[in-house]
DNA sequence: GTCTATACCCGGATAGAC
DNA sequence: GTCTATCCGGGTATAGAC
């Protein structure tokens, strides 16, 4: 077996705890307003560290959201295996309910868009973006499959389809509902599945229909 | 008629073009980015000046805010009055197609929810918040007369429609298409609209019900 | 690589003359 | 009420000793 040196495990597992870090940090207070002084004190160290392993607070970002993106690949890549015999449109409504349960839970990273050093950051970070096609590619083979198959409107740009299921990853409607408190949260993941699927009408069933054509 | 003093009319002019420059900053760099120095600037008159108007960066926030409130609130009233013949899910439709215009023409502001500061200070803002519950309450009846009739889903909690709604203000999904540039604003429109309360899967016909229940 | 201390800058808010 | 000039807190990033 191939012998890890000890300090580069050592150094895995601060950067680790940075990233763990920022990744909570971005949930709790979002990125402009998250402190590179609170990163290295959540993360034990002092700031000058933190500089030694990310050379900017847009580097901590990328790295968070590197982080995220792992965790919804492997999730991907596992139902690809594990899951093969189900439809498409199972496959996706699987992933997005499991990116709810990752909001609700807290552990959701969000960025800012209207920041453009931070996003010409993200743009030049290879691992983030190749990350992000390679979702964005199996991701489309499912919805060009559901769409081919009529689950999904074939009318619809598989695009739309593709930022209408990210969008989801920050749909500030699961936190106002939870900040509300009155439902579970079992609840909430269901009810925002199915409004992103069956919309705000519904799975119409036939009587509804009838009556409603009839009008 | 009651005179208006010339010095009040002065006032109101200057204060609506700071509001206007608000909400031009609050769209395209967004809150944390936009700073009162370019605000100033852009209404043409200096930082403090702009602080005899409005006490914090926070206050012009809110006027931004109480100014789309308006506009939504004289759109929601104008086809209360003029379209009382349309359903109560028309009336819906109708109103997300126009938020969705507005956003698409770049008009739409909207505030980070992270900023503590920020939303305790909308909380407290008389103005802002007797618009916001006026709103939900006009928006509120349509909703449960809609889901009465059947045509939104009856389970769903009318909250979490209000939300849903309210949602599609700051909805990434239409930045994002727009950024790509292949596709008409209407059609834009259409599809988000159409997504909103059809879901993905959109409107069924009868054929494909048939085929997929036998499937 | 880690620390303490600090340079440097930017942005919100204000003082004080007119 | 408007301006110029300034204060001051706080944030990113770095210097330099260990």
């Amino acid at each position: 077996m191939s012998r890890v040196p000890f300090k580069e495990q050592v150094l895995r597992v601060r950067e680790d705890a940075i990233v763990e870090a920022v990744n909570r940090l971005l949930v709790s207070k979002g990125y402009d307003l998250m402190t590179v002084d609170e990163v290295a004190a959540e993360a034990g160290m002092s700031k000058a560290s933190l500089y030694k392993h990310f050379t900017s607070k847009e580097e901590l970002a990328a790295a968070a959201m590197v982080r995220v993106m792992d965790r919804t690949l492997a999730v991907v890549e596992g139902r690809r295996d594990q899951s093969a015999d189900a439809s498409a449109l199972e496959q996706l409504r699987a992933v997005v309910r499991w990116t709810l349960q990752v909001q609700l839970a807290g552990e959701m990273p969000t960025l800012p868009s209207h920041n453009s050093r931070l996003v010409s950051t993200l743009k030049e970070h290879r691992a983030y973006m190749d990350r992000l096609l390679q979702l964005s590619e199996f991701l489309g083979e499912w919805i060009t499959e559901a769409q081919a198959q009529g689950d999904i409107n074939p009318d619809l740009p598989p695009e739309l389809v593709l930022f209408t299921l990210f969008a989801r990853a920050c749909d500030p409607v699961l936190p106002l509902l939870k900040a509300g408190g009155q439902y579970q949260d079992d609840d909430l993941v269901d009810w925002v599945c199915a409004t992103t699927f069956s919309g705000l009408t519904g799975p119409v069933p036939a009587k509804a229909r009838r009556i409603r054509n009839a009008a």
